[in-house]
DNA sequence: ATACATACC
DNA sequence: TACTGGTATGTAT
């Protein structure tokens, strides 16, 4: 299971306090806080990634925490943790304002909004999303086979990826190649070699080209394919064409993808994650499976969410797309700040 | 119109 | 010692 960190779950508090005895207006406990909010922003934005799965995060953000302490880079964060606290403070207050007024309207306009979604959605398409697995660490492993059994990352100050190896000792894309190191002290950092990657990045499109000539590059190592042709025509089940894709894909390049399979591309992005390294995941089109896999889905696992959003969401408590609903009449309006529509235009 | 923040790889 | 660099998007002023 991700997700296993939690900041209130953290000792701490009274270690703290007995050092701070005489701190006042009540600020060692949101101290705490804070030093827990900063430790988990630290643990990056990929923290979502496959491979931590096994990885004691907590243990992770506290090596981050004493190897980057002081930095330029840690105080830039300090300072961006706090903003985002006050941010988060006042949404808070405008929450319970709003909570305090009559919301029908509001609940009202939600409903429309989801009454027209439901109107347009379509459950006829097969989209899959091609995922490459630890791509540029693979494709250093082609052309030096040794590497399968040390923990190697590629990149310079910082790591662009690493393999599975690495992840396993809580290394991560984005993290700063000392604290990398820190973490996992035998781990073996090696130089880019753009030009290889696009290569073999050409030659995966290759393949991906057969199974839908139009398929969108996404990065160098990502894709969407739209396959509900190839499925026709080949009178092929979604999850076999994958599989054979993949296959395919394998022989060809020597390379391991994941992918996701569902009615659309976001959710398809979504679930190439599900099963990583080398592995699928199909979201069938069906309204039902699609409201229940959504509805347990922690927030940050949609793209577009990131570190900020997703602690915005879940101090207002919002952990999972499913608890969006019952407060779906505080949302529908919202835009940034989600509550950030003044009274008067509310009820004007 | 411009600067800044967030997010993605 | 030391925390990418490029693009896209949305918001704030």
């Amino acid at each position: 299971m991700k997700h296993e960190f939690r900041m209130a779950e953290r000792p701490g508090t009274a270690k703290t306090e007995k050092e701070e005895p005489e701190v006042v207006e009540g600020g060692s406990k949101q101290d705490d806080h804070q030093h827990d909010t900063l430790k988990y922003s630290l643990l990056g934005p990929s923290l979502t990634k496959a491979g931590q799965d096994s990885v004691d995060q907590s243990k992770v953000s506290e090596i981050i925490y004493n190897a980057s302490k002081g930095s330029k880079f840690f105080n830039r964060e300090e300072v961006k943790d706090k903003i985002l606290t006050q941010k988060i403070e006042q949404i808070l207050e405008k929450k319970r304002r709003l909570e305090k007024l009559d919301l029908t309207r509001e609940l009202r306009a939600a409903d429309q909004l989801i009454t027209q979604l439901e109107v347009s959605r379509d459950l006829t398409q097969y989209i899959v999303h091609v995922d490459c697995d630890a791509f540029y660490a693979a494709v250093e492993q082609l052309d030096r086979p040794e590497l399968k059994d040390v923990p190697f990352a590629v990149g310079g100050g910082v790591l662009t990826t690493c393999n599975y190896l690495a992840r396993k000792f809580g290394c991560r894309s984005g993290m700063a190649g000392f604290v990398a190191k820190k973490l996992c002290p035998n781990l073996l950092l090696l130089p880019l070699n753009f030009d290889k990657y696009t290569s073999k990045a050409q030659e995966v499109r290759q393949v991906l080209a057969q199974y839908d000539p139009r398929f969108e590059s996404a990065s160098i190592d990502e894709a969407y394919l739209n396959i509900t042709e190839y499925c026709a025509e080949h009178n092929m089940t979604p999850e076999d064409t994958v599989q054979q894709m993949r296959n395919v894909i394998h022989e060809k390049t020597k390379i391991t993808v994941s992918a996701g399979i569902a009615a659309n591309s976001k959710l398809a992005k979504i679930c190439s994650n599900m099963n990583k390294p080398n592995g699928q995941y199909v979201l069938p089109n069906d309204r039902n499976a699609i409201m229940n896999f959504m509805r347990d889905l922690p927030t940050r696992k949609v793209n577009g969410i990131g570190r900020v959003l997703e602690r915005e969401l879940q101090e207002i408590g919002i952990k999972t797309c499913g608890d969006i609903y019952p407060q779906r009449q505080l949302l529908v309006r919202a835009r940034t700040y989600f509550f950030d529509c003044g009274t008067t235009s509310f009820l004007s």
